[in-house]
DNA sequence: CGCTCCCTAAACACTT
DNA sequence: TAAGTGTTTAGGGAGC
């Protein structure tokens, strides 16, 4: 019925400009990219700074206990937060290290021993005290995020504050691995041992009051007997913390340092006293504790000239006293808990990532869960994510999680690609709201896993041609792009280009554009925008979840943010194709919510003031074929940092599957 | 219950 | 002629 009147528009339509921003699409890429790299933009954290951090949880350890002694009782749950304000242009995150510096603790070295000697550092209570400081940075990190989701609405210099925020994740990501680094390190050289029975703490949300600062301080104390040279490397040893310590909050201030010795892989203070190893390694200028120029014992930080004077320095200083030793006892213990710590957390990434996996599965009440992902890809997206995990996730859906994702039943492919057409599955997801998490993940998931995407074939027709350079796309072009972002869409070729084929021509979103070499498919945003309305409105839930800011065309950009829009978000355009990071993707998908709220309230009314859709979605003219029959790399390249997958390249295999068949 | 969406299947015409 | 591309029609499940 409609069809009559589509087939003219559609002509019409194709009359329209092409809106393509291929340029910017490209370059916001490969900001995503590096940032899902994990990359810290302007800086970078040398095992010595992780060094650093690691000490100053001893200090943290050590001077709490001290507190706890002396005060019976301690206050567990401080005040939240030591820096109230994220929002500030300030780069939320600042750790007053030079502050603490300059208020000096009263812990004498003697104390400090004393702690040490006594064993008042068990491992429940170290524990206890790093996880205090890691729920610290943790909520650092959660502000810094919160702030990244409201970034869009954002004036630009928050934007960037955000941006230094999202920074600082990384670098705290990076410290992770250093330190993990680290401490396999010290296992290697038997310097540490690790206690399998012994108990790990939960996270705890709030922080203690302690801060970074007051570590280093104490460290500080403890360590520097020697006036002069504490007055000498006062300087450094300030400049150094807050490098370790602040440098995640003003990446681009500090811009630290990091000297090319120091790297070695924070095989720090265990290290120590030994003066066979010391001559040992003096040939190697990389000493561990010895680094741009400074001593990098913990707390130490003395400015030594050159390599000789830091053996100097070293033997002098750090001989093997009872303040080395019992130094060496708190880095061991520190470094013992953060393992402790690290095996717990990976643990708990383990449980997540099977929860998310199989959760999709969960509604359906399958048999086998699992067995909904091929078995063929199963093993590769199931390595990636945890081992094991899979198998027990039906057990953890948790309240916030399972209810979401419930949605999308997954098809399994495995068993049935010739059963093929699932009908439900359609519909189930309709009105489940995809968590921007879910997203990111499936897209990984997908292009791996026979799962059937819980997307129309709209959306991701949509998709395929939004995320082509041209914007534009020939339809051996869309299977293609099918088929490698979804591992479902390698078999049964005839069925789903048929249907591809049929939502082309049906939906009057789609636009054939005639080519001298052919013919292409672009998207009317407006049209689409259109069809979208009813659907939504049954979201309650997302609705829910929904927050404010319209967003205009926001961000989104992975080929799942299409879909996305498709299922549950309308307001998905075009224009937003101009992407910030992949940081703020999650920020970006709730927009994206937010935005489809709005026009769910509008019902369809596409009025949304900021986004034009048309304008910088409409195809233009096309004269000549964008692209290339395997000119996918295009597109394909586009989505890949979209998804800020930046493994995207393991999926290959899409290629030497039945795409070659299906596609001549 | 009717409407609308969406999916799948398939027939048919046209083009390459 | 075969294969690919487009268009239509039909039937069915599901949510509102």
């Amino acid at each position: 019925m409609m069809q009559e009147s589509g087939t003219e528009t559609k002509s019409n339509g194709s009359a329209i400009q092409n809106g393509a921003s291929g340029g910017n699409h490209l370059l916001e890429c490969s900001l995503r990219e590096a940032r899902s790299n994990g990359e810290t933009p302007s800086v970078d954290i040398g095992a010595a700074d992780l060094a650093h951090l690691q000490q100053q949880q001893a200090l943290q350890v050590a001077r709490q206990l001290l507190l706890q002694q002396q005060q019976q009782q301690q206050q567990q749950q401080v005040s939240g937060l030591k820096s109230p304000k994220r929002n500030d242009k300030q780069p939320a995150l600042q750790v007053p290290v030079s502050v603490a510096m300059m208020t000096p603790q009263v812990i004498t070295p003697q104390q400090m021993q004393q702690i040490l000697q006594q064993q008042v550092l068990t491992p429940q209570q170290l524990q206890v005290l790093l996880q205090q400081q890691q729920a610290l940075m943790l909520q650092q990190v959660n502000v810094s995020l919160a702030a990244s989701q409201l970034r869009l609405g954002m004036p630009p210099q928050q934007q960037q504050v955000a941006t230094q925020q999202l920074a600082f994740q990384q670098q705290l990501l990076q410290m992770q691995q250093l330190q993990q680094q680290h401490l396999l390190s010290l296992q290697r050289q038997g310097l540490l041992t690790i206690q399998p029975g012994q108990p790990t703490l939960p996270l705890q949300p709030l922080a203690q009051g302690m801060i970074p600062a007051e570590l280093q301080q104490l460290w500080k104390e403890v360590t520097s007997s020697h006036p002069a040279e504490e007055a000498a490397s006062n300087n450094h040893s300030s400049l150094d913390l807050s490098t370790s310590c602040v440098s995640s909050s003003a990446p681009s201030k500090t811009s630290l340092l990091i000297n090319p010795h120091a790297s070695t892989n924070g095989q720090l203070s265990v290290h120590t006293p030994k003066r066979e190893s010391l001559s040992h390694e003096e040939h190697s200028h990389s000493h561990p504790l010895y680094g741009h120029g400074v001593c990098k014992w913990p707390g130490c930080e003395a400015v030594c000239e050159d390599f000789q004077s830091f053996l100097k320095h070293l033997n002098s200083e750090h001989a093997l006293d009872d303040r080395s030793t019992a130094q060496c006892r708190v880095q061991m213990q520190v470094v013992q808990q953060l393992e402790l710590q690290l095996a717990k957390d990976k643990e708990r990434l383990q449980a997540m990532m099977t929860h998310l996996h199989v959760k999709s599965t969960e509604p359906k009440a399958t048999p086998q869960p699992l067995n909904l992902v091929s078995s063929v890809t199963l093993s590769k997206t199931a390595s990636e994510a945890s081992p094991q995990s899979l198998p027990h996730t039906p057990t953890t859906p948790t309240a916030p999680i399972t209810p979401v994702t419930q949605g999308p039943s997954v098809i399994t492919t495995t068993s049935m690609h010739n059963v093929g057409p699932i009908r439900r599955r359609y519909s189930d997801k309709y009105n489940v709201p995809i968590s921007s998490a879910d997203i990111a993940q499936n897209q990984e998931f997908y292009k791996n896993a026979e799962v059937r995407p819980p997307f129309t074939y709209a959306s991701l027709i949509r998709q395929a041609i939004l995320e082509s350079p041209e914007k534009q796309l020939t339809l051996n072009e869309i299977y293609n792009w099918f088929t490698r972002m979804f591992a479902y869409f390698r078999r049964n070729a005839a069925t789903w280009k048929n249907a591809v084929r049929h939502n082309l021509s049906l939906h009057k979103c789609f636009v054939r554009v005639e080519n001298v070499k052919g013919a292409v498919w672009t998207v009317d945003e407006l049209e689409f925008q259109k069809r979208r309305p009813q659907k939504i409105s049954g979201n309650p839930s997302l609705i829910k979840n929904i927050q404010t800011s319209h967003t205009y065309c926001t961000p989104l950009n992975a080929a799942l943010q299409a879909s996305m829009a498709e299922n549950s978000i309308p307001l998905y355009t075009t224009a937003s194709m101009g992407n910030p990071t992949l940081g703020n993707l999650a920020s970006a998908m709730r927009e994206e919510l937010n935005g489809a709220m709005e026009h769910t309230n509008s019902n369809g009314s596409d009025s949304s003031p900021g986004r034009s859709p048309m304008q910088a979605m409409h195809p233009v003219h096309v004269k000549e074929e964008p692209l290339d029959p395997d000119e996918n790399e295009g597109p394909l390249s586009l989505v890949t940092t979209a998804n800020h997958s930046p493994d995207f390249d393991h999926d290959r295999d899409y290629e030497d599957e039945p795409v070659n068949e299906d596609i001549e």
